[in-house]
DNA sequence: GACGAATTGGACAAGTCTGTCTAAATTTGT
DNA sequence: ACAAATTTAGACAGACTTGTCCAATTCGTC
């Protein structure tokens, strides 16, 4: 493992304040000095960590958008797939997980390393997601106001019932995911879908 | 302020690790021995930080949610001002704010300790704010799938804005609390509320 | 095989923090 | 006003961290 991981794993875990560079040194299998060597001290191996996990969940939440179903044949199917591949790949492992907790627990001491993440990664999520919904919605699959509300609705909503897990720093099964992806892309179509069905039933969800 | 409020406020802006008893002391405007002598050791007063500041959040959550609008008159309305209500004073308030960031800070270092607050606080809430809408459903104000999931997805869209705020750390103004409360409940009751209205406009949303 | 670069283990100083102790000062109850 | 309980300031030992220094060893490359 390299030292950024094993730094980052640290961090995460400890804390920036109790992470102790002995044990990155250990838990990367160098010795502390080439620590040193490599990253100067605490503070730029801190800041690596994060610029590292950033670049990486970023890249993989643009890979992922990329496949946003802008023809979709089953729209409630393929965005149902779409968020799960959003989650496994990009919010749920180790490089999300990692990036939400360093943001959380140490956002305020480094305001302006993390108003850079803000910008690069939530910024231009939220805007290129709203750039498809209104895409879907020109195309008449989709009855949307403001595209930039609904992406983030999208998001809160197909993440709803994963946030204590998220919170309690957990990972979320893999049909919890399918789970609370199926329940929030079914609400977020009943909100927003081109109504055309008359029938009044609302759709079944899946038991939570 | 008393030493458990002080303590919260270190504990919250330098982790657990980093907090120390010295500074906890002075901003408490106590001794360090007293701070010992009240609460024995560091563990136990995190402890009771963590049990004070759980105990008030759910206190002023069930207290709101006992102004849950039931026989609502204009249920958009209702909700909205429902939903500011329960974010003002239970979500974006001192207490709340703490208890989520030494939450996602510490929570797998003390797994029983949030076990607890699990169970006590989002278990109640989110059971408690089901039952309110299987009573409006009941009552032919809503059409619900699964009450339970209707509950949650109700409190991820009208927290849908401000969470990158509550990410790092902020508070969000009382205008960010409104918008969010109001582009949420209208999305919640486009998905939920028992169609009657033929007219194909969908409403109108605040300006994010 | 030989040479330069990188890595290692360990020692080290300087600083911080926890938790205890004590004697003096202050507050409280009566 | 007095006695008991609490609080205070400060010193203190023990442990732990960070970051540096250095001599010995290993590694990569020619």
């Amino acid at each position: 493992m390299s030292v950024v991981d094993a730094a980052a794993s640290v961090f995460c875990r400890e804390g920036y304040a109790g992470a102790n560079i002995d044990l990155i040194a250990a838990e990367a299998g160098v010795s502390r000095q080439t620590v040193y060597n490599h990253h100067g001290d605490k503070e730029k191996l801190f800041v690596a960590v994060v610029r590292d996990l950033t670049e990486r969940c970023n890249a993989g939440i643009f890979a992922t958008i990329a496949s946003f179903p802008d023809q979709p044949t089953d729209l409630e199917a393929d965005l149902i797939a779409f968020t799960v591949r959003m989650n496994r790949n990009c919010i749920c492992n180790r490089d999300g997980r990692f990036l939400r907790k360093l943001i959380q627990a140490e956002g305020e001491r480094y305001p302006e390393l993390f108003a850079e993440w803000r910008e690069q990664g939530p910024g231009r999520t939220w805007s290129a997601l709203a750039a498809r919904f209104a895409r879907l919605a020109f195309a008449g699959h989709l009855a949307i106001g403001d595209p930039d509300v609904a992406a983030r609705q999208f998001l809160a909503l197909v993440n709803a019932e994963l946030q204590i897990t998220f919170m309690l720093g957990g990972t979320p099964t893999e049909e919890e995911v399918l789970c609370s992806a199926t329940n929030g892309v079914r609400t977020f179509l009943s909100a927003f879908a081109r109504k055309k069905s008359p029938a009044g039933k609302p759709a079944a969800l899946v038991h939570a």
